[in-house]
DNA sequence: ATGCATGAGGA
DNA sequence: CCTCATGCATA
């Protein structure tokens, strides 16, 4: 009861109407009217379903990355007076959670913590291969050159390429050590990259990245960013102390619904035997589990996406979580 | 740190 | 409808 009472789609009554659309713009943004990342679809249908370990880490960023456009036209920013990493460490150094329990997911070579790497063909504009049964021995045969895009061939930055999950892996790591040396905390670090690149990320995206949470091809495309972050972040250590606070959201967003243990439970059961549901089969087991069908679906959805991720649930580490305190 | 949610883009 | 990137709200 009296859920209603904060509920967060208060329809103001009498607040001065801001624009409880869209998600504003940033100030700083040195992009105008461009925020929309295009991202072609690489590899995905190809998921037989059945395996509950069928993570098909073909990373392939296609020729049309998105974000790789969005880096060229980044520079268009008439130049970063203030270095703001972000804000200083108004909080505590208490942040290091103190805990040696953290997450060190070591052991998960299943996904991709093997070799699955390169891509047989980024520069062609080929069409993706995924390996489905490939062996991280093979290897793309991969021409040196490649004569179809006249014009870059040259990558001579240290990291331009499409990195291997090993190097994700081990960057993720490296940089949650650091940021927290320099006592920034992830939502910091968000917003550094916003005043600093024009991307806003939130702590939660941040977090994930440390986790390695995120897609294969999501981590490579945020790495550079944080990477560039650690340069600016060690080698100005102690500079400006801008507070930017954007935010600025009136989106009526729908109270998150809790699923009961139990019912998750079922949930889990059913997404075992048939992880893509029909439409119907989403009705009936709305039906039975007295959950709105919408609730149903989106479960099904993030359950798929979480079994996309670099860090599958149930890999957890089994052999780390194991310690001994 | 994570669960549920939103939205853009793609068939 | 789905996937995928991303985040508010919450445990």
């Amino acid at each position: 009861m009296a859920t209603a009472a904060s509920s967060p789609y208060t329809l103001l009554s009498s607040s001065p109407m801001i624009h409880p659309d869209s998600q504003v713009m940033q100030p700083a943004s040195p992009y105008r009217g461009h925020q929309k990342l295009l991202q072609s679809d690489y590899l995905q249908s190809i998921q037989s379903n059945g395996h509950p370990l069928g993570h098909q880490w073909a990373s392939s960023l296609s020729e049309g990355s998105p974000w790789s456009a969005s880096m060229e036209q980044q520079d268009v920013k008439p130049g970063r007076e203030d270095l703001q990493l972000g804000i200083i460490h108004h909080r505590s150094p208490h942040v290091a959670h103190h805990s040696p329990h953290h997450n060190n997911h070591g052991n998960h070579p299943g996904a991709w913590g093997t070799p699955v790497s390169h891509n047989s063909s980024i520069t062609s504009g080929q069409q993706i291969n995924i390996y489905s049964g490939m062996h991280p021995g093979l290897r793309d045969t991969l021409s040196p050159e490649h004569s179809e895009l006249g014009g870059h061939h040259c990558h001579d930055q240290s990291d331009e390429e499409t990195p291997t999950s090993d190097e994700l892996e081990h960057f993720a790591k490296q940089f949650k050590q650091r940021r927290i040396k320099l006592g920034f905390t992830q939502a910091d670090v968000g917003l550094a990259l916003g005043t600093l690149y024009g991307n806003v990320f939130s702590q939660t995206t941040i977090c994930r990245f440390e986790a390695l949470q995120l897609s294969f091809k999501n981590m490579c495309k945020l790495k550079p960013l944080l990477n560039k972050w650690l340069e600016e972040a060690d080698s100005s250590t102690g500079s400006s102390s801008s507070i930017d606070k954007i935010a600025a959201q009136g989106r009526k967003r729908k109270k998150r619904t809790s699923i009961e243990v139990s019912v998750k439970g079922v949930l889990e059961t059913h997404f075992l035997k048939c992880p893509k549901p029909s439409a119907q089969e989403i009705s009936s087991l709305a039906d039975t589990l007295q959950l709105e069908k919408e609730v149903v679906r989106v479960w099904f959805c993030n359950r798929r996406q979480k079994e996309k991720r670099m860090t599958p649930p149930g890999d957890a580490g089994d052999a780390s979580s194991c310690h001994d305190l």
